[in-house]
DNA sequence: GCTAAAATACCAACTAGTCTGTATGTTGAA
DNA sequence: TTCAACATACAGACTAGTTGGTATTTTAGC
């Protein structure tokens, strides 16, 4: 893959994630890419292009990241879903002053009532995360709480929201703390759900992250 | 108040709710108020003033409508705090096709990061909107639950990222479904805080709504 | 109560600048 | 010499905002 290209994508990510899509120009991108707009056009035949790309690229990235992450290791899936919570918070950004938001969240809120192609791609990404998520809960409910009523996939969607949500309002503080704030609430709940009274996913090693 | 500056605002509102402010044209604006560009300047020195006046009369309508919600009359606190979220679900559109969003979440995720006076807007009204409801939650825990140690300010916080949340997502689903889902769960996290055994808020006249 | 002046409410056409996308040129490697 | 990988320059469309005007309403003097 083309260094030109790579340069051209991360800027057209990080552009998109803080300005959105409408309010990035394909000259911005050119520029904090250090190319000019012959060497972008040469890559990509549009603007609308790139935001492709960018979405797969992020998305990628992301799907890489999470498949690498720690908790993935963890044998207990209830340990796995509170651990991904830990490292959703950790990779957030923390104190340092926020600057940059969700690609796929930003894209949906602009582009999702005008480009059914990028809605898809955006749509496409949460399922995905989503399902990901609610595969362990599944596991989870199935060895901690059998008879429990809750539906995993609900409660994957509660967490895309919540995330998203947390997000939007964490811009305007010009902090993540809110998500911290908001995932602590979240975990009560699954500890609620679970019947977890306190002790058990609570002691676990990769459960006391707070960043 | 003028006529034409009424339209003009109220165009403002529904376009940039869609399709967010860069995308939103002052041309496009006045098409939809029957205003020519002369008259739209007669009433806004700029762009930036209608997206102003947009998020004025975007928190004003909603706070006068729920100001004057049925929920509000309920005496029990707690019930007002159920009252409340069935309101929103049954003024949030439904089943048909959705085309609109939040205005303030849409501004929120485009100009957070570059206009410093719209950012403080979105944050003063969700901050507004997060106290009007912590109020009620404080009210009902004093009087269902003075033990417990969750922060009303937190649950609202919690509550303003759910409906965020939901709505990104129902924009790419189309329809609201999301949040009536989301809302459910989150009710059961409040009758899980609020050591409601299921009979109580249930039971309450205005607790049925499902849209 | 009438009228002239002034202010308000708008309109149509225009300007200056920005944006995406194109057409054409240059360069270095195979 | 050919071709991919860029660069430069520019065209065409679009956008925010201006200008200069006219119709309408409001105000003020008599």
């Amino acid at each position: 893959m083309s260094d030109t290209r790579r340069k051209l994508v991360d800027a057209g990510v990080k552009l998109m994630r803080a300005h959105g899509y409408n309010a990035t120009t394909v000259d911005a991108i050119c520029a904090d890419a250090g190319v000019t707009k012959g060497g972008f056009f040469h890559y990509f035949k549009s603007k609308d292009d790139i935001a492709h790309a960018a979405i797969t690229h992020f998305f990628k990235e992301k799907s890489e990241s999470y498949e690498a992450a720690p908790f993935r290791k963890l044998a207990d899936p209830l340990d796995r879903v509170f651990g991904r919570l830990d490292y959703v918070q950790e990779n957030s950004g923390g104190k340092e002053r926020l600057t940059k938001g969700c690609l796929i969240g930003v894209l949906s809120q602009e582009l999702a009532f005008t480009n059914p192609e990028i809605r898809e791609m955006c749509r496409d990404f949460f399922t995905k995360v989503g399902a990901d998520f609610a595969h362990d809960l599944a596991e989870a409910k199935a060895l901690h709480a059998p008879d429990a009523t809750f539906d995993p996939k609900g409660l994957a969607q509660m967490y895309l929201a919540i995330v998203q949500g947390s997000l939007i309002l964490a811009k305007l503080d010009g902090s993540n703390e809110i998500l911290g704030a908001n995932f602590e609430m979240f975990r009560g709940q699954l500890k609620s759900l679970f019947g977890v009274a306190g002790s058990k996913a609570t002691s676990t090693p990769s459960n006391n992250a707070r960043n």
